[in-house]
DNA sequence: AAAGACACCTGTCCGC
DNA sequence: TGCGGACAGGTGTCTT
């Protein structure tokens, strides 16, 4: 489910009703998440949320006396619910408040994450060596250029490489070289600047919009909502195997790079 | 040091 | 309708 625009979009859905508020209790009904949910996580009971950020596709939520770290995963989902509204299958987390509202975490595949951290949260192991933000100046195609220089790898595995930027996943790196006209396996190092800063131009484009689209899930963000926004934006290459490219009528192919599906136009890729 | 495979888990979809 | 198998939006960790 959460792809970077996901993430943006609850930690920037969850903000309004968190920040400032003094959390009552914490609620684990299922500790096993991709790591166990640490015991030290109680220490959040009775602190007010100062901050909510996000660092890559991790959320951290900031007090006086350590920050919570909680990833969503391939599968999870918040929610901001009354305290008292019936629990779904895999709501394995509440973090309720004093004046009854109640942050929710729902994880089918358990690959999300709840961790506790009393240091600076940035020198934790997890954010320690993330790469750029991809939505900042600082993550330009100069910055790509220069960090492949030696590297034979697929350049679509190496913009997933969350050591190099952070939070583009499989739908995004697959849309992204499409409107870059890169070949998803072409060798990172092999790339040349001018390409760089098209592949930069298009990730953004690619990331801001499908932000700007999450929208839809930020006004309902109460409610049960379906779909997140960037799932109805029109994707270009992602899921179109087969299908006629939009831009020159040749075929989506489909092939396995880095055990993760994707799909490409070989004449306008290359 | 870097690249590739594997692991974690449940739900869904497709073909037989 | 049921069942097996492949696959799914992530990413740290282990093995080469």
């Amino acid at each position: 489910m959460p792809e970077l625009p996901e993430v943006e979009t609850s930690c920037l859905g969850i903000e309004p009703f968190i920040k400032n508020n003094k959390v009552k209790k914490i609620i684990i009904r299922q500790p096993k998440l991709r790591w166990l949910i640490p015991a030290t996580i109680k220490a959040m009971e009775n602190q007010t949320i100062q901050q909510v950020k996000r660092r890559g596709k991790y959320i951290l939520m900031t007090t006086k006396s350590g920050t919570a770290l909680l990833h969503l995963g391939m599968s999870g989902s918040l929610h901001i619910i009354p305290a008292d509204k019936p629990l779904k299958k895999h709501d394995h987390v509440d973090i309720l408040f004093y004046n009854d509202i109640c942050l929710r975490f729902n994880d089918p595949r358990r690959f999300g994450a709840l961790l506790w951290t009393d240091g600076n949260p940035y020198d934790h192991a997890l954010l320690q060596k993330l790469g750029l933000e991809p939505l900042t100046d600082d993550f330009s195609g100069n910055y790509l250029w220069q960090r492949s220089r030696q590297s034979k790898r697929a350049i679509k595995l190496f913009i997933m490489a969350s050591h190099v930027v952070v939070g583009i996943g499989n739908i995004y790196a697959n849309e992204a070289l499409f409107h870059a006209g890169i070949n998803p396996k072409k060798a990172a190092g092999k790339i040349s600047k001018m390409a760089y800063d098209q592949l930069v131009y298009a990730i953004k484009a690619v990331l801001t919009s499908a932000i700007e689209a999450g929208g839809t899930t930020l006004r309902d963000f109460q409610s049960a909502h379906g779909k997140p926004g960037y799932f109805q934006q029109d994707l270009k290459v992602y899921g179109k195997k087969g299908q006629a490219c939009v831009k020159c009528q040749h075929t989506i192919k489909l092939i396995r790079l880095g055990q993760r599906s994707t799909f490409y136009c070989s004449y306008c890729q290359n």
